[in-house]
DNA sequence: ATGCAATCGTTCATAGGATGAACGATTCAT
DNA sequence: ATGAATCGTTCATCCTATGAACGATTGCAT
C-alpha cells in the first residue's frame, strides 16, 4: 500500500492515544485467562485501596454508572473475589470488602501488570522509563486526572 | 474519601493507557462541533493519505470489520465528505475519492489537533514535548504498531 | 469456453456495553 | 410525622462489535 506522507511528525497527543489503546488492548489479553477483565482489575484495585467502599463511591470514582457498578460487583461476587456486606448502621450502604481470593487475584494481577509493563517498554532504557513515566505524571497532574484511575478500558 | 497508597509509584504502561483514554476523550469532544467522530477523523486521514484506496482496505488498516467500515462510510457519504466511485477496471471495488468538503473538513480536524496538542502537553515545555514524543515513537516502532494509525478510539 | 474459487461490498442477526429513568428500602431534616 | 434525600437495583433503549451469509464480479484451471 502506497502512502503519502502526513504533512506533520505524529504528534505528542496523537502517540498517546495510539499507545494507550494499544497498552489497554494488551493489558486485556494478558489477564484474559485470569478471568477477569480489565474493569473488574481496576474495581479490585480501588477496592483494596479504600478503607470504606460502597457503590456509590466505586461508581464515581471509576466514572461508572452506579447502574453499570452493579453489574460488574455482581460478577466479581460471583467469581468469589469480593463481598457485598450491609452496613448495619446505615442498612442503605453496603460495604465492599476484598475475599482472600480477592487479595490472591490482586497479587496476580500485580505481576501481570509488571510484565506488561516490561514489555510494552522494552524499546527504553531503565532512565528512558523513568523519563517517560514522569512527564506522564506531569501531565496527569496538570490535566486534573485522578491518579491510579482510569476510565474507559475497552473490550470484555 | 481517604486512600491507603498504591505499593509501588505509577508505572509507565498504566500512564499511557490513563493518557490515551483522556487525550481520545477530549478530541472527541473538541471535534463534536464538526459533526464527525474520531473514527470518522481516522478515516478521512487515511483516506487522504492514500493514493488508490478501497473499502477492504481501510477496514484492515484501521481494524475494523469490513462490515463496519460500510456503516462508516455511508455516514461520511451523507455528509458529503467523500464519495464512493466503482471501478470501471474492477467492478468489485470502489475507490474512495475525498470531496471538496472533504478536504475542507480534514484542514479543519487538523487545526483542532493542534489545539488540542497544545491543551493536553500545557504541563511540558517545547523540548519536553519532542521527548516525550520521540519516546513514544521509539515504543511505537517497537511493538509494531502501524504509524498515524490507531484503532479503537472510543465513544461517538 | 466453462466451471470453480476468491474477492469485494453489503445485509442481516446477535450479543454486549452505555446511558438514563424510575423504584423500593432506608435514613435524615424539619 | 411527613417529605426530601440517599443507596442499591431493575428496566428499557440506544449504539457498537462481531461474524455469518449473500450477490456481483473477476481470476484461474482445466
Amino acid at each position: 500500500m502506497k502512502l503519502r506522507r502526513p504533512p506533520r511528525p505524529t504528534g505528542a497527543a496523537f502517540l498517546l492515544a495510539q499507545l494507550g489503546a494499544h497498552a489497554a488492548d494488551r493489558f486485556a489479553e494478558r489477564i484474559e485467562g485470569l478471568g477477569v477483565a480489565p474493569r473488574h482489575a481496576g474495581i479490585l484495585r480501588v477496592v483494596a485501596t479504600t478503607p470504606v467502599c460502597n457503590q456509590r463511591l466505586l461508581a464515581k470514582r471509576l466514572g461508572v454508572l452506579p447502574s453499570r457498578m452493579v453489574i460488574l460487583l455482581d460478577e466479581l461476587t460471583e467469581k468469589g473475589l469480593l463481598e457485598r456486606k450491609r452496613s448495619t448502621k446505615d442498612r442503605r450502604h453496603s460495604e465492599i470488602i476484598l475475599t482472600r481470593r480477592g487479595q490472591r487475584m490482586l497479587e496476580k494481577l500485580s505481576r501481570l501488570a509488571a510484565e506488561h509493563e516490561a514489555d510494552l517498554c522494552a524499546a527504553l532504557t531503565a532512565k528512558e522509563r523513568e523519563d517517560l513515566a514522569a512527564l506522564g505524571r506531569k501531565i496527569v497532574h496538570q490535566q486534573g486526572l485522578t491518579p491510579d484511575v482510569h476510565p474507559g478500558y475497552r473490550k470484555l
